[in-house]
DNA sequence: AACGTAACATGCGGAAACGCGTGCATATGC
DNA sequence: GCATATGCACGCGTTTCCGCATGTTACGTT
C-alpha cells in the first residue's frame, strides 16, 4: 500500500481541469502518462477514481478526497518553493513580475528598462493584465497594484499616493468652456457606471454616453472626442491628445503599491528590483497628484 | 523550477534516516535511487542538500526546511489513506493490529484464532509489542492497550476494566502463610521499582529483591520462586505456576481499550474485528477483577 | 449524411530510471 | 593489526516509463 506523490498530483490535476490533456500541459507531459498514472493511482489506492466518458473524466468521490489532500500537498509544496525562492540572493535567473497594463506603458518601462541594464543576468518576465494573480501560488513573484490595501496575507509598500481628474481631448475642452451650462458627456468605465459625484458646481450638467469595460479603450474614444473620461492624474497626462479639464476636480484615488508574499519578499533579486522601483517613483511622484 | 514530488518525500526520508540506505529501505528501492534522486532534487531546487560524509549524508539548512515542508505533505497523504482505509467497506486484504505480547498471549489469542476463521479473506498482521506504535501514520490500524485513557486525538472503547494483585509460585506462597511477619521478596518493573504501598498489614515486612525491565522474565523469575509480583489479575490467573496470594489486595489497575484513529475507525474490516474482540471480552470480563 | 473536432485508448520504439555488482573509505571489533 | 561491517560512488545491463502516431467514439455543424 504505497502511492506514488506525483501520482496523487496528477489526480489533483485531472479532477481540476476535468480533462487528461488539460492536466498534461500543466505537468508538462504527454496526456497518456497522464492516463497511465491515473490508473497506476487507481491500484495502488484500489479504488475507482475516474469515470471514463467521451467528454473527459468525470471524478468519482474518492477522487474529489485524492484530490483535496493533494492539494494540502500542494499548498506545502508552495510553501517550500517561496521560501527556496525568499532565500536566493543570487541576482540571475528568472523574476517575474505583473502589473496592470496601462501602468506598465504609460509608467514603469523606463524601470524595467533600468533594471534590465542594472542586472542583464536576471531575466524579467513581465505578465501585463488587470487581472489580480495569485502569488500564493507564484503565478507571479511580485504584483504592482492601484488598490487601497496591499491584500490579504501579502507584504506591500505603498509606492504612490495619487489622484484622478478629468481629461478630455483638447477640442472638447474648449466646447465645454466656451459654453460650461451645456450637456457634457462622459465615458464611464463599467466598475464606476455613473457620472462622479464630485462634479464641478460651474458645470451642471452631465450624462452617461457610454460605458466601457476596457481602459484602453476608453482612452481611444476620448482621444477621438467622444466625451469627457475620469482617469488617474499621470495617465491622463502621459496620454497624447488628452488634457485635463477643471469638470472634476482633484480628487482621491486608490495609491499604488508593490506587493508581494512575504516568504519570497526578501530574495535578493526582488530587493532589487524594488530599489530600483522605488527610486524611479520618488523622482516621478509629482506626475501623480495635482 | 518544477520538483517531482517524489524526490522531496526522498530528501525528507534521507534526512531522516541520515543514510541513503535506511530512506532507501523505507521507500523500498535500491539505495542507488536515492542517491540519484537527491542529486535531482538539488538540481531542481538550485540548492544544495546534503554534506556527503564517510558515515552518511548530513543535510544542510535547506535539507531541513525540505524536509519540513515534505513533512506536512507526508501528513496530508497520510490523512488520505486513512481515509481511504476508513471508508473501505471490503472484508478482504490486510489489517494490523498491535497489543502488549502479553496480551495476546494471555487473552487475545482465541480472538485472532475466531477472526481468522470468520473471515478467512482478511489477512491479520499482528504487532506484539510494549511500543506505543503510531495509528495516526498508520503504524498500525488498531491497538490495544492498558492504559488508564484512549490517548489524544484517538478513538477508543474500553474493553475492560480490571484489577491488580500480588502472585508468587505455591512454594513461597506457603512460606509466606507459614511466617507472614517474614520478610517478603519482591520482584517489580522498572517503571514501579517499589514495593506496592498498599500491602497488607498482616505481612509487615518486604524489600525489593529484583528489579526487571520486562514483564516476561519477571513472570519466570516468580514461577521460579524468587519473589511475589504485582500483576494484573488476568495475567497471573493464566500463569502457570503462578497463584493469587493475599499479600497485596486486589486493587486497580489500568482498564485495557481498544482503540484507533477516527479516521480508519470505521473500516469495514475494524468493525469486524471489534465485533469479535468485544464479545469475547464480555464473555471473560470476570477474570479481570477480584 | 458527411465532415470536423475534441476527447480517450492502444501499440510501439526510444529514453530515462532503476537494480545489481564491484570498488573504495571509514569505523568497529577481536 | 587484520578482519568485518557500514556506507557511498560508479559502471553496466535491464526494466519501466514516456512520447508519438494511429485508432475509436461521441457530439456538433454544414
Amino acid at each position: 500500500m504505497n502511492i506514488a506523490w506525483d501520482d496523487l498530483r496528477t489526480v489533483m490535476l485531472v479532477v481540476r481541469h476535468t480533462t487528461l490533456a488539460g492536466a498534461a500541459d500543466e505537468l508538462d507531459v504527454n496526456y497518456t502518462t497522464v492516463s497511465r498514472r491515473i490508473r497506476r493511482a487507481e491500484k495502488s489506492l484500489g479504488v475507482m477514481l475516474f469515470e471514463r466518458l467521451a467528454d473527459g473524466y468525470r471524478p468519482t468521490d474518492a477522487a474529489q478526497v485524492v484530490a483535496s489532500h493533494a492539494k494540502e500537498m500542494e499548498a506545502a509544496e508552495l510553501g517550500l518553493r517561496r521560501h527556496i525562492l525568499g532565500q536566493d540572493t543570487h541576482l540571475s535567473g528568472a523574476l517575474t513580475l505583473t502589473a496592470p497594463q496601462l501602468l506598465i506603458s504609460s509608467f514603469l518601462a523606463p524601470v524595467l528598462d533600468e533594471f534590465d541594464r542594472t542586472h542583464p543576468q536576471i531575466e524579467l518576465r513581465v505578465l501585463a493584465t488587470n487581472d489580480i494573480l495569485d502569488l500564493t501560488r507564484l503565478e507571479a513573484d511580485l504584483a504592482i497594484r492601484i488598490s487601497p490595501t496591499p491584500g490579504d496575507s501579502l507584504k506591500g509598500l505603498r509606492l504612490l499616493r495619487q489622484e484622478s481628474a478629468s481629461f478630455a481631448n483638447p477640442e472638447l475642452i474648449e466646447r465645454i468652456k466656451a459654453d460650461p451650462t451645456a450637456l457634457i458627456d462622459w465615458i464611464v468605465y463599467d466598475g464606476y457606471p455613473n457620472v462622479p459625484k464630485d462634479v464641478s458646481a460651474d458645470f451642471p450638467n452631465h450624462r452617461v454616453r457610454f460605458r466601457f469595460d476596457d481602459m484602453v479603450a476608453m482612452i481611444g474614444a476620448a482621444q477621438a472626442g467622444l466625451g469627457v473620461v475620469r482617469m488617474p492624474m499621470f495617465l491622463g497626462r502621459a496620454t497624447d491628445g488628452l488634457e485635463l479639464t477643471p469638470v472634476l476636480p482633484p480628487q482621491p484615488y486608490p495609491d499604488i503599491w508593490v506587493v508581494g508574499h512575504p516568504d519570497v519578499w526578501p530574495s535578493g533579486k526582488l530587493q532589487a528590483f524594488r530599489k530600483i522601483l522605488i527610486s524611479h517613483c520618488k523622482k516621478k511622484s509629482g506626475n501623480f497628484v495635482s
